[in-house]
DNA sequence: TTGGAAAGTCAACAAGGCTGACATAAACTG
DNA sequence: CAGTTTATGTCAGCCTTGTTGACTTTCCAA
């Protein structure tokens, strides 16, 4: 329990504000190189999000993506109905519910993955290297609890999941 | 210098996507409080970007709010011709040199800005306080490598700067 | 005194959010 | 089977916030 005059330093207004704007100029810097390579092929910040996560889970339905991205149907059906024209998502029907539209990445959408998933990577990777292994720790610890619950209840299912 | 069989765990692709999706979401939880008091007055979240560094650096030029928020001169005039035509920003003609104006929060400005960064500190704080003191340091030192240098550049000057 | 920097303005456009209304098919339920 | 709910898609229209380009005004400094 600590006394009032000993820790809790990290807590003051002013330490606080400088993990504010730590958080804005550092996400500044984790969009810069796939917004890059978005930008040459005309697609934005959305195309990337959705192309991540339908990586992450093949299959997807869209209602899952809704949830996970927190937007509204429309915006994300502009999105998929582009990528899907395009050529790098590909829309199933359901077996079980044939409601349901599973999705998944093409040849050409898992080659654009690549790029955009290996450009954000090299700079957490260097991120990572340069602060060391117990930086890194405290980072995710301290996103985890910056997230909404319901959102950590996602980024978890990372964790745990297959 | 660690060894190829032992380290480095934390330097995984999946670790990496990890945290990369933490980032994603945490970011969301990080303006959301901000977001919905913005919702109220009519704002967005330019104009909180804006007077949140107008906090900052009460007096600063237009020209150095572009530099720290890297976005066009129209952009930002856009949001500060809004908060100026509100009252919440003074905007001072420079007494050396005339061109340049320089931008105050007026009483009601200091007040939206309390409001919202009280919010956001909220978050902050109770993210701290759960995570601790070493993972709040190594949550720091990984968002500061993970800035583009010209934006490290704007991030050291408060730790420095008067 | 003139060139150029700083600031502001106007117009037009795009991405990507939003709401509301509506359509369709499929699944579920009484 | 009829009616309701669910999943998805789509149209229209709106807003914020970003962009580019062109132009003006002010005014410092060489």
């Amino acid at each position: 329990m600590p006394t009032s005059g000993e820790g809790l330093l990290f807590l003051t207004d002013d330490q606080l504000r400088r993990g504010i704007e730590a958080m804005f100029f550092a996400y500044r810097g984790f969009t810069a190189d796939p917004d890059r390579i978005l930008q040459e092929y005309s697609y934005g910040r959305a195309h990337h999000r959705a192309i991540h996560f339908i990586k992450r889970s093949p299959g997807t339905t869209v209602n899952n993506l809704l949830d996970i991205l927190g937007v509204t149907k429309q915006s994300l059906n502009r999105v998929l109905r582009a990528l899907i024209e395009d050529g790098l998502v590909e829309s199933r029907v359901g077996k079980q519910d044939r409601r349901e539209r599973h999705l998944l990445l093409t040849e050409a959408g898992q080659e654009l993955e690549k790029e955009l998933s290996e450009a954000q990577r090299g700079r957490m990777r260097a991120a990572y290297r340069e602060a060391g292994p117990e930086a890194v720790s405290g980072f995710r610890q301290v996103l985890e609890q910056i997230m909404d619950p319901e959102m950590r209840r996602h980024f978890q299912a990372i964790k745990e999941g297959s």
